[in-house]
DNA sequence: GTAATTTCTAAACCTAACTTTAGGTCAAGG
DNA sequence: CCTTGACCTAAAGTTAGGTTTAGAAATTAC
């Protein structure tokens, strides 16, 4: 029971507040990979629990899971991230965040010109944009603009 | 080929840019209610065009389709909308967007107090909000977090 | 040394918002 | 009249992000 064995999923899960189930499909995704104990167990480090909340964090943000793992991947591979590393990749979010903002003000800017001329369905009005629309292919849900409901 | 028949399903599609499926499913829905010919075959007003405008401006806003609904009930049932009818409810979306806004500017600022910080990981962190994140997809009970002790 | 937890994997299920498919029917042009 | 294209319904498939289930193996607790 020495403090190198890590911890198990559960405690994980406790420490996070994540479900046990969201852990191991985050592994799937590849946002995190523990090592497995001899009984073939995953053990965690103390540092997944930042990652963890990394990942809670940036999907409040709205972003993917994959895009969350490209974020990742600008941590450092050999090594435990340090504080430093974590504020590196956080600025990134910020930029992001910061665009998603101005999309939307962008975008209610346009309403307020819509609600003015009471067109709302005209291909000329702005918020009918069908280049913005056609982007997206195949099938399953999408939001537009990259907006999840409830962000 | 007189006017009084309405336009088919495949020129609304044409016309708004949406799907023939996806129209049909609106339909499912709610969103939307068209008649039938003779024959049996969907004829619509090309009031609706504006109508399948709406709902793809709110869906920009990161509205569900039922939330759509409930706010196309505003809509005068006996009579075809006017442009002042959807000024009103376009004023409803502004509102929503508003608070939408709001939400991630107040987030921006706790991440601009974490990065600051560089803890990303503590409860104590304003980012880390398990009741925020209890509105997530999926089915089920909902795993709700108990007590993560230190960190 | 048991009993009770925890964990394991794989696969099925869930919602949202659609699309695709399959097998027919309707409508318009020549 | 016949063909072609548009339309119909119902059901299954898709994506994202997980959860649930089931049976088996590992750990922990007593």
């Amino acid at each position: 029971m020495a403090v190198s064995e890590g911890l198990a999923i559960g405690a994980l899960a406790r420490r996070t507040g994540l479900a046990v189930s969201a852990i191991r499909y985050y592994e799937a995704q590849g946002l995190i990979s523990p090592w497995r104990n001899a009984g073939g167990q995953r053990r965690y480090q103390r540092a997944d629990i930042r990652r963890l909340s990394f990942v809670m964090i940036a999907q409040q943000f709205g972003l993917t899971l994959p895009e969350i793992r490209e974020v990742l991947l600008e941590l450092p591979g050999n090594r435990t991230p340090t504080p430093q590393d974590w504020k590196n990749i956080s600025e990134g979010l910020r930029t992001r965040l910061d665009q998603r903002i101005d999309t939307l003000m962008r975008l209610r800017d346009n309403l307020d010109g819509c609600i003015g001329c009471g067109c709302l369905s005209l291909p000329k009005c702005k918020l009918y944009n069908p280049d913005d629309r056609a982007k997206s292919h195949g099938s399953g849900p999408r939001y537009l603009m990259g907006d999840a409901p409830e962000a």
